[in-house]
Formats: structure tokens, C-alpha cells, sequence
RNA sequence: GGGCGUGUAGCUCAGGGGUAGAGCACUACACUCACAUUGUAGAAGUCAUAGGUUCAAAUCCUAUCACGCCCACCA
């Protein structure tokens, strides 16, 4: 068999992923004799497509659970995507607009049908991707949120939170998108800090009502002028004594000449600009706040594409900041316009399309969240689930603390329809529109006319009329989302029939047995072991998914949640498309393979930091799968070569060579064990790295390439059990070797790698390999004295005195001649010159006419650095209190490393005098 | 404003009370046939700053300075 020199990835991954698709090797079914080991995949969107993120945070995942179906889990990684209510109708909208046509031209109905269709033909396109990055998920079980069976599992969270008064309608000033024409979470919006200004407007007082006048007008101070034709009302702080005097004053709002009275109130600040705010209920949250503690008229002056309405005047219909150039044109001709300076503001920006979010007062639904919090909060704090790296626990319990209700009524056409129908005849959906609501009236609304149903009903049951309309708005797409983990086990286990379903969904629950047995997967896998996720989605989805795996299963979704960091370019900027600063995964998978890939990240995925990425950084993982490739290939072409029969791989008549490997693999069996077991998959892939690379591969394989027909054996144990260990990281190259490998020798290894068995430290009697050691010291000493001496290339015969160890050096003489580039090994009783003396033996070169000034200045460079921590030493032994304070034990560790370093310079000086 | 975190070699980061570590990059040498996607060797750091605790601090504590992330109603 030909093993070319080269890996050729494109070829092998391929082969390798239907190969494992036929050997149903990602299935997974409940084994009661077997652990379960369960991830439920963040589900991507399905506008998605695999970026670096993905790329990282299914990597990791697929580490794992490759790492545990070795180790005998049975494992589960569930799969799906997320119907990404708002990116998804963005997308569709943006190619209807290509046909020059809007959503509302269409209609709701065929807009819904465009965006099935879309979903059909491009739904699945990451999970294509997954594929080719190595994915071993359970893709019979693919969910997708809007599923619908998973639409039941919505109604139903939706209902029973209802039903406890945990949702609740409510007119409330929320995060406004004018542009998605909807309204957002605080989680979906994004605060950025940008230049603008702080405008400083004169409103004059109405002398009627006020007598002991400093001045006749006031100022107040705003960033968005454009907001005060809504105004109802000014306010100052109740200490604030400067701005006292006009308590009792009604002042007039310019341009509109509406009358404001002044109302005192502690959130008010004294100190920012005047001390006097405008009041404009309708448009920002303090102020929505502040005008219902004090009774104040709610005006909204705007539509919901931002522009401003009816109540606007003369600016009607004017877009918002045309609006605000305008009003500052009229305030300044009637010189209203005191001062502007240049602010930083805040202002926050939609998610989705990054357009400025307007506060807008409407009537929306909220969820409850405290009562949700709290539980959450007690399984975090008692470490019924842990946050790997552990600070984020500080940070989950923060925000939970101080935890906001949750808007969730979207008015979106994509997604889950909220539940809900309004009576007509009993007024319930007049409700909905939330232009000029007479003061504060239906801030908390009256139930009556208003049924919370999983089907529409036949009547009402306040009045008995059937004069039905359904809920227009659909849900936060998260409002899925936090179900994931229960929901794709098919949680509420409701019947539902092909004939109800909407698409042609696959995981229906048609028969009492399905009903039965998603029921008993639900028990075995859940709770699920790890969630991965970027620390972006904690409070979007991983806290929530807390919350409602407590309130609706009883249990918490996942023990533990490994958060990895953001991936950026080599700047720290994160990467994304419209900076134009992305690596595609594809691209590299592409170029070096998706082991090189993964490798390369899991390299650098330390837990909570962030990612730098460059290109140059896929090279490690380049060169390592080379050298994997290689090294297997030398191996596997020797055994073919020499026609050595091995027919199983139990290890005898080992020598001190093979104890000396197979104790440092030992070790790294045990570390990477470890450190898959405790997340730390970065440790894990640089000790596998490590242990190969410069143990295996620089000094073993060296080391036996003369005599390899004698180590034949333990080079391929070591090199199965390595393909075992790096198998989670690298999947397809390891697998391949292990094909090949498999048509080589003839030994049963099972049928494959993905399922064979993790690798356990192989029993060692507790033999010394000092000698080992030394011997691999001696040739480093004498490749880096002919270095010094200018001798590097030159093949010469090594002079060595040895106490009583002469036979080591005969034994080991093969090797040794060969990685020191020696000639020969002459044994003498006396070294006329000596260039390198130790306990174990001294040496010298049989070359006359070296330049010694090189080795002289070395040896002096050498002695410094010692004497320097002679000094050190010497200083601490000399000191009364470190001799009292100290351990005894420290004492003398002290002692005897003074004592070591005195006798290495000691050997040096000699060497140095010797020379002079 | 509050919370969390980070400052160690040119870069990316490990480590962590008792002589500073790795990878990449760099320098020199070597195409000795598994691998130049290689090998061998080398140079490189007052461990952010200032105090404190300690016999001993890069390591623990405090403050400061920088940077990063998250949360928040300063218009």
C-alpha cells in the first residue's frame, strides 16, 4: 500500500464522515448500561452561515463529546437550528425588495409562505457546514424551533406561565426598531456611545401663573430636541435650591405653546445641565417613569417608522432627525436656542439592522422575571450548575439580581403566533392602539375579552359572543429558544398528527409508543452535561434556558456551562462582515483540512478570553496533522516494509528506551484525560501536541529507527493510543491512519476509531529511566558543545570518560552516534582536554586546532548566571530569620541546591582553567 | 455610575510564595530518504506602577494607571 507524503484532506473527510454516517456512529439511543452524556447544540440560525464563531463553539463541543463516547458514554449531541425570528424576516424582506415589493404588498400570509420556502432552500445550509467541519451530532434528532411539535411546546410555556400571572399585557415604554418595525428586548439592543449634542432650549414662563420672576423663561437641556413636542410636563430636584423659584410656575413649551406644569422628583439630577429636565413621557424611560408617578398626559408624537404624526403639527410626517434640524431652526429664529455643546451619548441600536432604537410607549407582553430569578439563582449559588471559567458565576448572579422583566411580544411575521384571542364585542381589541392614550389610563390592563388558548375557542367566555380576533404579534424568538433543552426531547409530549403539522416535519409524536419513548430519552439525558456558548448569549439564552429548565421540567437543563470567548482578528476587532475582517472556516477547511482547523482552535480556545485569530494561526494545526501524518506513515511504511507480522499489541521485553516513552505517555494519557474531563481542552491539545511531536516523534522514532523491527510494536501501541487521544480534536486524520493501519497489521482494533475505547495508562513496573534521561542529556550537551565550536556539521569521534557507565553508552552507541553526529565513541580512564564534565561523565572531541574562544566566553556566560544564584542563595542561608522562619525542609532544599550550584560552577571553572 | 476580568519574551498566552515557561516570530547551521508543513542549536523578560503582608513576592493584600467585557434611567 502507497501512503502518499502528503495528507490530503479534502479526500479523507469526505470518505471518513460517510463512513461513520454508515456506521450510525453519531446515533444515539438510551443504553442503561452504559452513562448517558447529552449536548444540546446552540442552534444556529437559519440565516446562518459558519463563521469562525460557529466554527469555534462546535469544535469544542464535538471535542467533548467525541471524548466522551471514547471514554463509554452513551452520548447525545442534539442538533437543530432557531427560526432567528427577526434575521430571518430581514433576509426574506430584503429579497422581496428586490422584486420591488414590501412585505404588507403581499400580504402576512404569502409573506409566511415566502419564508417557509426560504427556510426549505437554504434552511440547512450551516448544517452542511457543521458536516464538513467534523460534526458527530445525532442528525436523525434535528430540531427546528418553529417545528410543530416544538410550537406546542411554545403554547404551551406561554400558557401555563399565564396561567400562574407570569405574563402579563402591559402598555410600557419599550426599545422601539423603526426600521424591523418592532419592538425589542433590552438584551436586543446595543448601546454605542457617539458624537452629539447637548442643546440647551429656552421655554418660557406663562407670567399668569407666576408672580416673583428671576428671569422669564427657563432652560432646559436635551439631546433630542426633535422630542419636545411630546412634552407634559419640566421637572427639577426637590433639594435643588438654585432652580426652586419656579415650583410653582407653569412654563410654556415653545412652538406648540402647550402649557407645562413643574413637578419635583428625586431622579432628577441637580448638577446635569441646568438642573432642569423636560418631560416627555412617550419617548424616554425615565420620563415614562416619572409621568406615571405623577400623573402626567402621555402624547406620542411619532409613527412607527419614526416619523413624526398628527401631534407634531407642522413637522407631521417629518422623519425624526429631519425633525430635530427643523425645530432647531424654529427655536433658533424665535431665539429660543440658548447654547449647544458637543455630548457623548449612549444611544441604543437595534441588533438586527444596527438602525438608532426609538423609545416607543406601547402595549406589549411581559413575563415576570423575578419569580423565575430566584430559583436560578439558588442552583447557581448551591453549584447545581457550574460556569467554566468560574467568574462568570459572579457575573449570571449579578444580572439575575438585578434581573428586568422580559418583553416578548414581537410585531414580527416570523415566528411563534402568541397564543391569545381578543373579544370584539367585549372592547379587548381596541387595546392595541397605543396612539393618544387620555392620561394614564390602561397602563395595567383589565383581562376581560381577552382568552389565552393553544387553539382559537368558540366563544368568549365573558360574554358568550364569538366575535374573535386572534393576537397579531409573535414571540421573542428566545421565548423558543430557552425551551431547547427539553423542548427537542419533544416536552409537552402532545399528540400530534401529520395532518396538523404545517411542514413536513420529521419528529412527530403520532403514536402513544413515540409519546412513551421521548418521555424515557428525556429522563436519560436530561439533564444535559455541558452547554458551550459565547459569553454574548448568557443572559439572552443561557440564563433563561435556567429559568425555564426549572419551571418547566423541575431541573436544571445542563451541570455545567463552558463560556469561550469572542473570536477576532489579529487587531481585537471582532469579526465580522460588514468590517470585512472575517477568516472563513470554509476557506480554511478548504486549504488545510478541518483537522487543522479544529486543531489550530482548540489550541487557543482558552476558557472566557478572547480568540485572536490571523491565518498564520492555522498553521499549528497544519504542521501537526503533517507531522501526525508522517510520523504514521514512517511507521506503518516500516512495518510493510520489513514484513513484520504483529498480531496484537501486548507489550513485553520492554527496555529502558520503551519504559522511558511509555511513562511519558503514561503521563499524557493521564493529563489529557484530566483535562478534557475538567474543560480545559486547550491543556488538552498542547500535552497530546507536546507528548507526540517532541517526545514521540523527535526522540523515539529516532531513537529505534536502526533497530526498528525490535520496537516495532511499541511504536504502533504508542501511535494507536496518540490517534485515540488526539481523535477528539482531529478526527478524520486519525481516523484514516487508523483505516490504514487497520489493512496493515493484523490485529483486531474494532471496527473504528470514533467508537473504540479511550486509552488507559499501560501497567509499569516502577523502572528507572534515569539512565534514559542522561543518555538523551549527553547527546544535547554534545550537539550544543560542537555548536559552540563551530563543529555542528561535522561528523568527529566522541572521547568520553564515564564512571563505571561504559556499558550504557555501548548499549545505547547506535542511537547516540547517530543523533550526535559522531563518528565514533573512543572510551578512555583520562580526558586530556575535557569540553563538558558531569557526575556521569566527561567528555572530549578528537579534533585539535577548535576555536576555544568561543567556548571560553560561553563557559564564562554560563558561570555569571550561576554565580548569580550562588549569591542568591548565599544571601538567603546567611539570613538569621529565613534560618528561624523557614521550614526545616525548605532549609535544607536551600542547602542542598547551594551545594549543587557550587559544584556545577566548580565544573565549569575547571573546564574554563583548563583552557587558560 | 455599578459589576467582572486582564496586564509575564516582538506576538499569543501558560504558570504561580523559594533559581522566569511554551508556541509563533527571530538568528545561525543542516535538503543525513517519515515529514523543509522538517531537524539541530541560539538570542530574547526589573513578570504594568507604588505601597503593604512575609525570613522570602512575578505569585497574596491594598491603591494607582492602562486595556477589555457586561450591566445601568443622567435627559
Amino acid at each position: 500500500m502507497e501512503i502518499s507524503s502528503k495528507y490530503n484532506p479534502k479526500e479523507v473527510e469526505k470518505k471518513i464522515y460517510s463512513f461513520w454516517l454508515q456506521l450510525n456512529a453519531f446515533n444515539a439511543e438510551i443504553d442503561y448500561s452504559k452513562k448517558p452524556f447529552a449536548i444540546v447544540i446552540p442552534p444556529p440560525n437559519i440565516t446562518g452561515v459558519l463563521h469562525m464563531g460557529h466554527a469555534l463553539n462546535n469544535t469544542i463541543q464535538d471535542s467533548f463529546i467525541r471524548f466522551r463516547r471514547l471514554t463509554g458514554y452513551q452520548v447525545l449531541w442534539m442538533p437543530g437550528t432557531d427560526h432567528a425570528g427577526i434575521a430571518t424576516q430581514n433576509v426574506v424582506e430584503r429579497a422581496l425588495l428586490k422584486e420591488g415589493k414590501r412585505k404588507e404588498d403581499i400580504g402576512r400570509e404569502e409573506f409566511q409562505k415566502k419564508l417557509w420556502k426560504w427556510h426549505e432552500e437554504y434552511g440547512s445550509t450551516i448544517i452542511h457546514q457543521l458536516k464538513q467541519l467534523g460534526a458527530s451530532c445525532d442528525w436523525r434528532r434535528s430540531r427546528f424551533t418553529m417545528d410543530s411539535l416544538y410550537s406546542e411546546a411554545v403554547k404551551e410555556a406561554f400558557i401555563h406561565l399565564f396561567k400562574k400571572g407570569l405574563i402579563y399585557r402591559g402598555r410600557y415604554i419599550i426599545n422601539w426598531c423603526p426600521r424591523c418595525k418592532t419592538a425589542l428586548s433590552d438584551e436586543e439592543v446595543i448601546r454605542k456611545e457617539v458624537d452629539g449634542w447637548l442643546y440647551y432650549i429656552r421655554y418660557p414662563i406663562d407670567k399668569t401663573t407666576c408672580k416673583a420672576l428671576k428671569k422669564d423663561y427657563i432652560v432646559v437641556a436635551t439631546t433630542r430636541p426633535e422630542t419636545m413636542l411630546g412634552d407634559t410636563a419640566v421637572a427639577i430636584n426637590p433639594l435643588d435650591e438654585k432652580n426652586k423659584w419656579i415650583k410653582n410656575c407653569r412654563v410654556i413649551l415653545p412652538i406648540l405653546n402647550r402649557l407645562l406644569k413643574v413637578i419635583e422628583d428625586q431622579l432628577v439630577d441637580p448638577e446635569f445641565g441646568t438642573g432642569i429636565v423636560k418631560v416627555t413621557p412617550s419617548h424616554d424611560p425615565v420620563d415614562f417613569v416619572l409621568a406615571k408617578k405623577h400623573n402626567l398626559e402621555f402624547i406620542n408624537i411619532m409613527k412607527d417608522d419614526a416619523s413624526l404624526n398628527e401631534n407634531a403639527s407642522k413637522f407631521c410626517g417629518m422623519d425624526r432627525f429631519k425633525a430635530r434640524e427643523e425645530i432647531l431652526k424654529a427655536l433658533e429664529e424665535q431665539n429660543l436656542l440658548e447654547k449647544n455643546e458637543p455630548y457623548k451619548i449612549n444611544v441604543g441600536h437595534c441588533y438586527r439592522c444596527n438602525t438608532i432604537i426609538e423609545p416607543r410607549l406601547s402595549l406589549q407582553w411581559f413575563v415576570k422575571m423575578k419569580p423565575l430569578a430566584k430559583p436560578a439563582i439558588s442552583v447557581v449559588e448551591e453549584g447545581k450548575v457550574n460556569f467554566y471559567p468560574p467568574h462568570y458565576k459572579k457575573i449570571y448572579l449579578n444580572w439575575m439580581e438585578n434581573i428586568q422583566d422580559w418583553c416578548i411580544s414581537r410585531q414580527l411575521w416570523w415566528g411563534h403566533r402568541i397564543p391569545v384571542y381578543y373579544c370584539k364585542s367585549c372592547g379587548a381589541h381596541q387595546l392595541k392602539s397605543i396612539d393618544n392614550i387620555p392620561n394614564n389610563e390602561l397602563l395595567t390592563i383589565d383581562k376581560k375579552g381577552i382568552i389565552v388558548s393553544s387553539a382559537k375557542p368558540n366563544s368568549c367566555p365573558d360574554c358568550g359572543l364569538n366575535d374573535l380576533v386572534e393576537e397579531e404579534d409573535v414571540l421573542d424568538t428566545w421565548f423558543s429558544s430557552w425551551l431547547w433543552p427539553f423542548a427537542t426531547f419533544g416536552w409537552p409530549f402532545r399528540k400530534v398528527l401529520k395532518e396538523r403539522a404545517n411542514i413536513k416535519d420529521e419528529f412527530l409524536l403520532e403514536k402513544e409508543e413515540d409519546i412513551q419513548k421521548a418521555k424515557e430519552e428525556l429522563k436519560y439525558f436530561y439533564p444535559t452535561d455541558v452547554l458551550v456558548t459565547a459569553s454574548e448569549i448568557l443572559f439572552f439564552w443561557v440564563a433563561r434556558m435556567i429559568m425555564a429548565g426549572l419551571e418547566f421540567i423541575g431541573e436544571v437543563p445542563f451541570r455545567n456551562v463552558f463560556v469561550h470567548g469572542t473570536v477576532r482578528d489579529a487587531q481585537g476587532l471582532k469579526m465580522s462582515k460588514s468590517l470585512g475582517n472575517i477568516i472563513d472556516p470554509l476557506v480554511i477547511i478548504e486549504k488545510f483540512g478541518a483537522d487543522s482547523l479544529r486543531f489550530s482552535l482548540m489550541m487557543l480556545a482558552l476558557g472566557g478570553s478572547d480568540v485572536y485569530l490571523s491565518d498564520e494561526k492555522f498553521l499549528v494545526g497544519r504542521n501537526f496533522c503533517n507531522k501526525i501524518w508522517n510520523a504514521s506513515r514512517f511507521i506503518l511504511m516500516n512495518i510493510q516494509q520489513s514484513q513484520l507480522e504483529i498480531s496484537d499489541l501486548k507489550l513485553e521485553n520492554l527496555d529502558k528506551i520503551d519504559i522511558w516513552l511509555l511513562k511519558h505517555l503514561n503521563n499524557t494519557i493521564e493529563t489529557v484525560t484530566n483535562n478534557f474531563e475538567n474543560y480545559r481542552i486547550n491543556e488538552a491539545a498542547k500535552t497530546v501536541y507536546e507528548f507526540f511531536w517532541h517526545i514521540f516523534c523527535d526522540w523515539y522514532i529516532e531513537i529505534i529507527k536502526d533497530d526498528f523491527a525490535v520496537k516495532a510494536k511499541v511504536a504502533l501501541y504508542t501511535l494507536v493510543t496518540s490517534l485515540k487521544l488526539m481523535h477528539p480534536l482531529a478526527p478524520f486524520i486519525t481516523e484514516e491512519i487508523f483505516q490504514n493501519l487497520k489493512t496493515i497489521v493484523k490485529i483486531d482494533l474494532g471496527k473504528a476509531l470514533i467508537n473504540n475505547s479511550w486509552p488507559e495508562p499501560f501497567a509499569l513496573k516502577n523502572l528507572d529511566i534515569f539512565d534514559i534521561e542522561e543518555l538523551i542529556n549527553i547527546v544535547y550537551q554534545i550537539r550544543n558543545v560542537k555548536f559552540i565550536l563551530g563543529l555542528a556539521n561535522k561528523n568527529i569521534t566522541l572521547i568520553l570518560k564515564t564512571s563505571g557507565k561504559n556499558f550504557l553508552f555501548e548499549a545505547n552507541s547506535g542511537w547516540i552516534k547517530r543523533l550526535a553526529r559522531l563518528d565514533n565513541i573512543i572510551f578512555v580512564d583520562k580526558l586530556k582536554r575535557i569540553l563538558y564534565k558531569s557526575d556521569f561523565c566527561e567528555f572530549d572531541f578528537d579534533i585539535d586546532d577548535v576555536d576555544v574562544n568561543n567556548f571560553i566566553s560561553n563557559l564564562e556566560k554560563k558561570i555569571i548566571e550561576l554565580q548569580k544564584n550562588i549569591d542568591n542563595i548565599k544571601l538567603r542561608l546567611e539570613n538569621e530569620n529565613f534560618l528561624k522562619k523557614a521550614l526545616q525542609e525548605t532549609i535544607q532544599e536551600e542547602r542542598n541546591k547551594f551545594s549543587a550550584l557550587i559544584a556545577e560552577k566548580a565544573k565549569l571553572e575547571e573546564l574554563k582553567n583548563a583552557f587558560k
